[in-house]
DNA sequence: GATGAATGAGTCTTCATTCAT
DNA sequence: GATGAATGAAGACTCATTCAT
């Protein structure tokens, strides 16, 4: 939880997702088999793209300094992906699974008659943890930096998490409109993503004690409607009461 | 906040451009007065890069384009701004004297003693019809585009403002200890920043919901806490039980 | 007539072309007027852009190679051209302004009633004098190198001077079918086309026997149609009998 | 004819492996036993080039995708030949083969005692033909895409087609001197050169029509010379009075 | 033989910045 | 002050070719 950038250690296991032994599904491409090297190679990169992309953020990441950062050329880079996007969006995807893989079952564990506060450490601490182990995640996450452009293929892991965040919200709201659940989602996991980026700008106890001041936030942001079980006008004690 | 126009001495480290007064420049200060049509050059080239800004971010947008925009050669740009990062620099200066001047006074006015909603009111309406004057503004409020980046000359708008809610925080937590302040302070900071990117991103309906969105999780985050007085222990009805 | 690739000598005869007054005529863009010092740099690429599309041809041309060739770094280039193909397209309008103001009026002046020797001498000299003075204008005029292609922009040569060749033979078969005099006008300018490539290749008495040839292949072919004052069936004694 | 799968010895001057016989070449003589398997190889790739050739021309195509077309790796590819050029220069080969084996003994049955049209449809017809099922021969007999550039290599379908027809006109004007007989031969074969790019670019009745013109023209051309036997200054009747 | 991996120079183009007029 | 010209180092991406397995 403290050693920062570990991701796409070139270990095998997120090597494999993309493997895909040609016969056993035929995908829409040819089953162009990858060599051993060729895997390791983009496990290589996309570390090397991990680290670019965390140091200067996507949009000054060069497709040089990453074929550079991983100690090869700029043609090799070209052989396994097409353009600068595409090593985002396979990053993304990497690490998107990575997550599903690690706490996948752990999420799903979570159980909605648990109380609020257990439920927001077994669901925050885990993502916490996952973006200090890769933190390459939180930036991915950020998306599009130009707030109203259309989304473009890297911000997968932006709509991804966010479709995910509404899935439980949907879970705790039942009865709550479907449009108030989307602004509910869409605020806890901007809300989230902004602490996330303070958390990890932080380390040791400090860091520990803005993990509780978002959590703290977001309890009390959500006590109130799961109480409810709606986003039901929040009753005078709890919200301004002049239209919050 | 003006003397951004440092010469062009080609200096690369543009930093001491926003620390030193003028007047205070050691260096071969050349004649630095400016005129009307300076003046008018100026504003001109702000608005421009505002708007490149907006439609770019800070990274893409280039000093090209902005003169473009603008209407100017490059070189005009370059009389006036010693480069990219010192356009960010005074931008972010007028916006945020724009933003004194405007509500400043209005700020001031508002009473510790008022009820919190009555507060987040009168500090947020004027923020937010600020930004959609001012949509530069958010864009800078979010300073370095990577997180844990030391903080670049261009992050003004976002040390300042930063400043300005620990002041803010601090007046109704006077009890509380200055980590403590300063977290919450942080935590708000960014949670407006995020609530503010979503809330640009919205329009009519949609975005008066988002705003009251935004308020009720400050309400309720802040609630507990001015009630006390001080960043206590937060009781048990409005935390989680187990204080993480 | 014997001093090959000649074009684009910075004669500020050709630059007028471009120079346009501002408010004149004022252009889609804007009057960005050009100083003398690019006006200047314009014809020193282009006729860069001559000699290296004479020498390796459109396609393998570099744009690096042009500005080698002008002496200057490969940004100035474009700034006066936004892409390769614009300067094959410039390139292709001087040649063809050049060619008309040359050559126009005696282009013109040639009469339909004069004899056809005449009219070829008066028609084909300018051409293969021009040609030789501006070996470009032959790689222009080859136009897209894949046949079947659509025409791009920097056929502009080909496309221009097939449509004078065409006007010129409607001149001559005015009782001709419009399927007929396109047909015939075709093949005239892919004759003349293939015959400037030979006549090119050669210098001094060989090329004048080239000439010769090429003027005798033309006046056997037309001979028999202005004959007639239409491209009717042939006389037996011009064509073959079985299907000419 | 077979020699052009010269050893990779990386010779960049490939120049003498279109000239070398078989068993001459003193170098390092690797086994260049062609298998059954290599053979298909072989077949397969010149398929491939030849289609990519046709579709973008020459010095476009990128071996890569000569392979990619054929569906085998570059390696593989560089195993047959030794350089791009290569590649061209063995289509070429094989298609003169291919030709020759098709139409030589149709061709060498023309007898030179027939009228000039019936000589012209079967020179013509077959060539047509050959064209149409085989458009890389279009693109190879231009060979060097630059005029007046020395041939290269791939020159070779231009070069000897070239001497085919000087052979062939040759063989109608016993009596004019060899210079006329190549001059001639020149222009007859840029002519048909170029009438075959626009045969190639229609279809149907409109081919035929172009066919048919591209007859006339060659039996105006030649009609006046075969008539005398030799490249007689021409009468009155058949060229122009001056001469040129 | 065959494959995919690797290369590095080269292509087109952009950009922050400086210079001459 | 203002302009357009000039720069040269990148940046994204390609390609002919070679290498290791």
């Amino acid at each position: 939880m403290s050693q920062a950038r570990a991701e796409s250690t070139g270990d095998t296991g997120a090597a494999e997702a993309a493997t895909k032994k040609p016969g056993t599904a035929a995908g829409p491409a040819r089953p162009r088999r990858r060599q051993a090297r060729g895997e390791a190679r983009i496990a290589q990169l996309l570390k090397a793209a991990a680290d670019v992309f965390c140091t200067t953020g996507y949009t000054a990441a060069s497709t040089n300094a990453i074929a550079r950062e991983a100690g090869v050329s700029p043609g090799t880079l070209y052989q396994f992906f097409p353009n600068k996007e595409a090593i985002a969006v396979e990053l993304g995807d990497r690490l998107l699974t990575r997550w599903q893989e690690t706490y996948g079952a752990a999420l799903q564990a979570v159980r909605r008659d648990q109380p609020l506060d257990r439920v927001l450490d077994a669901t925050l601490d885990p993502l916490i943890e996952f973006n200090c182990a890769n933190p390459a995640f939180t930036v991915l996450m950020h998306g599009s930096e130009i707030p109203g452009m259309p989304a473009k293929d890297h911000d997968a892991v932006h709509v991804t998490m966010l479709a995910r965040v509404e899935t439980i919200i949907a879970g705790y709201l039942p009865d709550a409109p479907p449009a108030d659940v989307t602004r509910v989602a869409t605020m806890i996991f901007n809300l989230v993503k902004a602490g996330l980026d303070v958390i990890m700008a932080y380390e040791g106890d400090e860091r520990e004690a803005y993990i509780r001041e978002l959590k703290t936030i977001l309890y009390r942001y959500l006590e109130p409607m799961v109480r409810d079980g709606a986003h039901a006008r929040p009753d005078p004690a709890d919200a301004p009461p002049n239209g919050g």
